[in-house]
DNA sequence: TTTATATATGCGCATATGCGGATGTCAATA
DNA sequence: TATTGACATCCGCATATGCGCATATATAAA
């Protein structure tokens, strides 16, 4: 790896919302309507951070029918995993998660909830 | 810790001389003159770089006589601990790193560098 | 084929960032 | 006191980033 490369990971972490997607990935892996819904940010928002930290390698998406599920890429150096790590176990200790985990169990026990939920991402 | 300090401390680790910077330092504390030459950047770079890292709270810088030597904080939170711990590692394993520990190297050894080196902090 | 849903992207704007050069500041020294 | 050396900061510039709005794309359903 480059200093580069290592500098880019970082830069893909460097971001309130995209540390916060990448908690809720590191927990389940999501659509990004889940994503919205979950933060309560917008689609393009929620779109755009997923789309930058794919493209900074950390996160992979897949499409099944209409929905992409990101998820954290599963073959990423174990150094990068560590840092990832290291920086999901922080954003877990956060006060402001209490209320984010809440909201992610909900959502992932709600199992229609790609079927059910709203334009906008409200469940 | 919330959310917005840790965005604050990954946002200061993302950018390439910091990421160099914090690599320094984490092996030795150092003054900005050393930092300029280890790296061979400019003062200004350095220093900004540096104070940057400082208001992130990562680091402190201790003026003695004409210089300021600055470490990484001792009295960091663990997790920010560990997440510094791991971006460190990933930066030893790159590639460029090599050179980098050789110009650590030669002017940790030279104990007068302080008194010695130019004004541009070459050697 | 038309429509609806899920996601991605082009565009324009406001702001943030990184940089070099010049200058300011502060402490040691001549 | 004047000067030198180490460091910080102001200024202006170029570029990057984050955002919402509108729109494009892709897939499924009517």
């Amino acid at each position: 790896m480059r200093i580069r490369e290592i500098a880019d990971l970082v830069k893909g972490l460097s971001d309130e919302t995209r540390l916060l997607v990448l908690y809720l990935l590191w927990k389940h892996p999501m659509c990004v309507c889940e994503v919205m819904g979950t933060l309560g940010i917008t689609q393009t928002k929620a779109s755009r951070h997923l789309v930058y930290m794919k493209n900074a390698g950390i996160l992979i998406g897949e499409r099944v029918d209409r929905w992409v599920t990101y998820r954290i890429r599963g073959d990423l150096p174990k150094g990068m995993e560590k840092v990832i790590e290291s920086i999901c176990a922080l954003v877990g200790e956060a006060e402001e998660t209490r209320e984010l985990d809440a909201r992610l169990k909900r959502i992932l026990e709600d199992s229609s909830y790609r079927v059910i939920h709203g334009k906008n991402g409200e469940v």
